[in-house]
DNA sequence: GGCACAGCATTTTAGACAGCATGTC
DNA sequence: CTAAAATGCTGTGCC
């Protein structure tokens, strides 16, 4: 089928046609024959890279040209930004709304395209955005991640509600190919579209004894390790001229792989250099030099210790074809689209609290081979697992080569995903009684699967006792309302059994302490935990004893309770010691985590905090004021002292600090001690941009439309 | 007694969404 | 369908 005999903008055709695209795969053109054009519900679910985002691509121009507005909804924000560039820079106008990037509401409103995650699509919902009744089209990425214990809720229900709002709009669901794609096709009242059809050939075989065994036929791979096969595997692709990823068990072993390749493989090349000089530059942790030197000689790992920037670096050498191989726990599987001509998956057996040592499913498997072979580019694909002896080879061809796809199933009747969402409900006016939420959740893919509400009116029942016993939620009569409090939590976006363990701490204490609030905090079920080690127990014991009295929470009786006690403190410790100005370096160190985990667990703090701060204003006004402080040093990652100086556009943690020890502890300071000697702490570039700031504000502070908002200026008054 | 070291026992283990209001080194 | 590597501990042999 031909791209310009569809009924989609000139200009799109035309730009397909400069990237070389003139003709539909034929799952694509499936999609066609199926009704994507004729505004029909859709599920298609076929392999990775099979072009699946085309065809979505396709629709919503259709749509755009017709004076409709599309809502792209991915699982990551990773994938938010990749979307986001795709679509945009093709005469469309397209917004992207995630956690951290966000184009302020009415803003978004103006866009053809919204690309955003789910959970944000539900805060957005829970706020009435007005823009989303104006929404023809949602295109959901992933939707088989319905199936996943904790996000996937949220996806269900933010389909169902869309669905609810504009029952006229056009649903296109993209999947991995799944057991039964039957079952949620017939949820979404869609067409289904079906297909393994890959653009490059796929090959999957077992390693075993310096042969990779495919069904029809063998390979021989070149010995040059005695004691690695994973190592003769990524040598022998590089040998041909491809790339290489390899998917391993946990952050250890993707380094010491790393290394190994590294030294084996040693590529010498200016450009590498450059990109290990880069990384270099950004920290002096022990485990970003070791990354760094490794990229030298053309291989990388990739995991979430990682940060943001570091990941970039090594995506950006890894496309550009410099580094030769990546090892990586699954940060790389389910993220950017980051395509190789041989993946290795070597460890398909995983740690998993409470199982042990448990296989991965073959879904997963099934995801990471797929990013084999990139199209056009590499004249096949090939997904290698490593077998241990020669009876498992046949093992790993069932298990998993061979495997069928698994089912999906609704996890939304779990006591966890409901106290939210029926929060949700009510708070926002989807329903008012029992019947109306009851009527709700019986349109969700849960009860579309099981064929009946009983167990579902149940769980719902359950979530709403313990609504009412928390006093977010009142039953008057028929009538379900939502009080000031869970209308607060609902647009929070906490979850209620934090915002009860939040509350409730505010009330029982009486002395103020900025630990203790981060201790409350991090044992919230929103807060991800640091692992606590055995050698960690010396400190972890010497902290409640040191600091009995500024602890909030009182260690459990019960054994089992321990473990989850002594994480949530050390996450609180981490914290504290931000919040106190230890170098990053220094908390990679004590706590041995990376960069990425200090910054992802910053900003889990800095969500819950806020909320706390919102919290506090309702049930503990006397320490809102201390609270408020607290949140902007851990925003800053400052003690409270330079809370004066990091209002200023351009001085954070460390230049604040610089300052504060040459004496300048406020803007006033700032002013006193004149732009030469500013210059002389921080430079020139810095000195100027805030003495420009200081200029402005100096005619502003005392106006009236200041005082209105509560921004960092008035705050700042306060401490100056 | 002090030290080196082999050999056995124990420990450890992936990922990442959300609020708000704009810019860290 | 339940691992593997790093680290800690113990006991032995030697000076």
């Amino acid at each position: 089928m031909l791209i310009c005999e569809l009924p989609i903008p000139a200009e799109l055709i035309q730009r397909y046609s400069q990237a070389g695209i003139s003709e539909l795969y034929p799952p694509q053109a499936e999609c066609v024959e199926r009704g994507i054009f004729d505004r029909k519900n859709l599920l298609v679910a076929i392999p990775t890279a099979s072009g699946k985002t085309l065809v979505a691509e396709m629709a919503m121009h259709s749509h755009i040209a017709a004076g409709g507005k599309c809502l792209y909804i991915v699982p990551l924000k990773a994938l938010a930004s990749e979307k986001y560039d795709e679509f945009g820079d093709k005469g469309v106008r397209v917004g992207i709304a995630t956690g951290d990037l966000d184009r302020r509401d009415d803003m978004l409103a103006r866009n053809d395209i919204i690309v955003a995650t789910s959970e944000k699509v539900d805060s957005l919902l829970r706020n009435n955005a007005r823009w989303i009744s104006d929404i023809t089209l949602i295109v959901v990425d992933e939707v088989h991640l319905i199936d996943s214990d904790n996000r996937g809720p949220t996806l269900e229900v933010v389909i169902a509600k869309m669905r609810y709002r504009n029952p006229a709009m056009q649903v296109i669901g993209l999947s991995a190919t799944i057991g039964n794609p039957k079952t949620l096709a017939g949820w979404l009242e869609a067409e289904l579209v079906t297909s393994s059809w890959r653009p490059v050939d796929l090959r999957q075989g077992v390693f075993y004894n310096n042969r990779i065994h495919f069904r029809n036929g063998e390979r021989a791979v070149k010995q040059v390790s005695k004691s690695f096969d994973d190592l003769n595997l990524c040598l022998d692709t590089i040998a041909e001229g491809g790339q290489c990823l390899v998917f391993v068990s946990s952050r250890r072993n993707a380094e010491a792989f790393a290394k190994r390749a590294a030294s084996a493989i040693k590529c010498e090349d200016p450009a590498l250099t450059a990109y290990s000089e880069k990384l270099g530059g950004l920290a002096e942790t022990e485990m970003v030099k070791t990354l760094a030197a490794c990229v030298a000689k053309g291989a990388a790992f990739h995991h979430a210790g990682l940060s943001r920037s570091e990941r970039a670096i090594i995506e950006d050498g890894f496309r550009k074809g410099l580094i030769k191989c990546i090892s990586s726990t699954p940060t790389l599987a389910a993220g950017l689209n980051l395509p190789a001509r041989r993946v290795i998956i070597r460890d398909y057996l995983r740690f998993s609290s409470g199982g042990g040592m448990q296989p991965i499913p073959a879904s997963e498997y099934h995801q990471m081979a797929g990013r084999a072979g990139r199209p056009r580019l590499d004249p096949y694909g090939e997904a290698v697992l490593i077998a241990k002896d020669e009876g498992q080879i046949e093992d790993l061809f069932e298990w998993y080569i061979e495997a069928a796809a698994e089912d999906i199933h609704s996890k939304i009747a779990e006591p966890a995903a409901l106290y939210t969402h029926a929060l949700s409900l009510i708070a926002s006016g989807f329903a008012k009684t029992r019947t109306e939420l009851m009527d709700f959740m019986n349109r969700t893919f849960y009860v579309h699967e099981h064929r009946q509400g009983r167990t579902m009116k149940k769980a719902v029942d359950a979530a709403l006792a313990f609504l009412v016993s928390s006093e977010m939620v009142v039953e008057v009569g028929e009538h379900l309302g939502a009080t000031e409090f869970g209308s607060i939590v609902s647009r929070l976006y906490i979850d209620p059994r934090s915002a009860e363990m939040i509350v409730r701490a505010l009330r029982e204490q009486k002395d103020y302490s900025d630990l203790g609030i981060l201790q409350v905090i991090c044992n919230t079920p929103d807060m991800p935990n640091l692992y606590a080690r055995n050698a960690d127990m010396p400190a972890l014991d010497r902290m409640l004893e040191e600091h009995e009295g500024e602890l909030w929470v009182t260690p459990p009786l019960e054994e089992e309770e321990a473990e989850t006690y002594y994480r949530a403190l050390k996450t609180a410790m981490l914290l504290s010691d931000w919040a106190d100005e230890l170098p990053d370096a220094k908390i990679c160190e004590r706590y041995s985590v990376g960069p990425g985990d200090v910054h992802g667990m910053v900003e889990s703090v800095n969500w819950l905090l806020h909320a706390t701060v919102e919290l506090s204003r309702m049930f503990a006004a006397s320490i809102h004021p201390k609270m408020r402080e607290f949140e902007i040093c851990m925003k800053n990652g400052i003690r409270r002292e330079l809370l004066p100086l990091v209002n200023l556009r351009g001085v954070g943690r460390v230049r604040a600090r610089r300052l504060f020890n040459n004496n300048i502890t406020s803007p006033d300071g700032l002013r006193a001690a004149g732009i030469e000697i500013v210059t002389q702490i921080l430079g020139q570039g810095i000195a100027e941009q805030i003495f420009a700031q200081l200029h402005k504000s100096a005619g502003t502070v005392s106006s009236i439309d200041d005082r209105n908002t509560i921004t960092g200026q008035s705050l700042l008054s306060r401490f100056g």
